[in-house]
DNA sequence: ATTTTTCGTTTAAATTATTTGAACAATTTG
DNA sequence: CAAATTGTTCAAATAATTTAAACGAAAAAT
């Protein structure tokens, strides 16, 4: 049974902050018989109760308690946009990026952007791999690539080289009989098969690639590396992990590293004249050249 | 105007996934004449167009564009709320804590907690000072703190004790004629009135708190950085400021530093049976560990 | 202890809102 | 150029909501 009585979830909304239908009545300038049909009939649909009846006083249930709460939020989010587009203001910049960069480098200095120009908005949409730059429509693109790999008008934030990593008991193996030859019999993982990453190392470090294992192909980027940790084979992961190497949970497996790598930013044509998008790329220009 | 219309939003989704209203109908088995009713009603409603009529076919308008987006998004988390509600499914962990300390902390750690238990949703409320616990009805509290603070059963994280900090103007200053004076002349910035954080630093460098200039009060722990760097005062910050301090935005002003501060974390009482919350406050342990 | 008021629910009737299906002009397709 | 398809419109039919009044139960006031 799909749902769709969301305008109920309005009057609901009302209700539950009174605990009284009477009030929510004459706050919504409606007939108490209405308010009371209109709880009725969401409860039916809904298949559970919001209110718990005891006496003549209402209580929510738990289960109301959790859908106020997310009915609010989700409602207000729509009458947000809608106030926003009645008064025409700007969209929020739109940055598509991989999520191991978002958490990892970005979010730690966001705050920074926020706090200096509260009036942009920002969204973040997963960017997995390259070739997924074209179909998604973002302001600024930023991800890990090489010089070449890029076909639009871009720009290089900063240099970070990458190396096989992988967990404690992967980089004992190494140890013991050398790179060579684990590299060659462990899986490797990559974000899709069309990333060149992993072939470029192999040509670095003077290895045939076809000889490799099958590797396991796991686009979400943060849930590569926590399977690197889990030692389900290893990556190609740059100093961003460094807080896992420092623990432990994450090892560099050699001294042969992807040297001509780096994240890249590039924005839509269409968009060069925008302020916000300007704003944002020179504050990832100032910050890439803090940080590094 | 108050909008009322959210059922209407999901007709509208379908038009314009499929940029035909025919089609729409079809799907939703509904004449066309009623769907072609809804969008106009909805148009009417929202005061501007959703679609441009060029010809015969359907063209979503940029304001169309944003509000497909938003309502689907916003009325899926509804709709998933209300699944999860029905199939009885625990509700997401609740942490209570400084957006400071989430952005900089915990930000970058918890994609961690995510991958091993994905199962587990969390929720973030910020909390801003002490005072507020009581009042949040959150599953976990996690505060800046010292022992003796927190009246309710609590467990210390880590230690981490804070200092004066201000940007190069104010560290400029206190190199010249010392931070004695400049303490007293400088406004401090606290989170709330009743934080004794300054009264405790005072009391051990010796100086008298009551001859301190009026502070100014800037809740949100984020925001009270960002004040500090932009030269507003002199506020008590830890380690977690690092970055801002090696990029040479941000000093610390001083060698008396609040050595019996730390992040200390509570749960409620109700909840220290929940699995979650005791997976979570593990992960919490072995972080804090980890990190320090 | 007893009235009075207030509560939420229920009912049938009144009112609104939505949906239909057919007709329509405009446009695209074959 | 003819046939099919598009979205819109209209009056009629249907469905949904709202009302007002009545009701019993429980609080509050007396």
């Amino acid at each position: 049974m799909t749902f769709y009585s969301y305008d109920m979830l309005r009057t609901f909304q009302v209700v539950a902050a009174n605990l009284s239908m009477t009030a929510a009545a004459s706050q919504l300038n409606q007939s108490k018989g209405s308010v009371s049909y209109q709880i009725k009939t969401l409860e039916t649909h809904l298949g559970f109760a919001l209110f718990e009846r005891t006496n003549a006083r209402l209580h929510l249930t738990p289960e109301g308690q959790r859908l106020v709460r997310v009915s609010i939020i989700s409602l207000d989010q729509i009458d947000q946009e809608i106030e926003a587009l009645r008064y025409k203001e700007p969209a929020p910049l739109t940055i598509a990026l991989q999520t191991y960069f978002l958490s990892r480098w970005l979010s730690p200095r966001l705050m920074r952007f926020t706090a200096a120009h509260p009036e942009i908005g920002l969204r973040f949409v997963p960017l997995n791999f390259i070739g997924e730059i074209e179909g998604i429509d973002a302001d600024i693109s930023i991800c890990w690539a090489k010089e070449g790999m890029i076909d639009a008008p871009h720009e290089r934030l900063f240099a970070c080289p990458a190396c096989p990593t992988g967990n404690d008991k992967i980089a004992e193996r190494v140890l013991e009989d050398g790179l060579d030859k684990i590299i060659l019999s462990a899986p490797l993982l990559l974000d899709s098969s069309e990333s060149t990453g992993w072939q470029d190392w192999f040509n670095r470090a003077g290895l045939d690639y076809e000889n490799s294992q099958q590797g396991l192909s796991i686009a979400d980027s943060n849930s590569r590396v926590q399977a690197v940790i889990d030692g389900q084979g290893i990556a190609l992961w740059d100093r961003l992990v460094a807080p896992e190497v420092s623990s432990g949970r994450l090892h560099y497996l050699s001294d042969i590293w992807l040297d001509d790598y780096g994240y890249y930013v590039q924005a839509k044509k269409s968009n060069l004249e925008s302020k916000a998008v300007g704003l944002f790329l020179n504050w990832l220009r100032d910050e890439s050249r803090d940080a590094n």
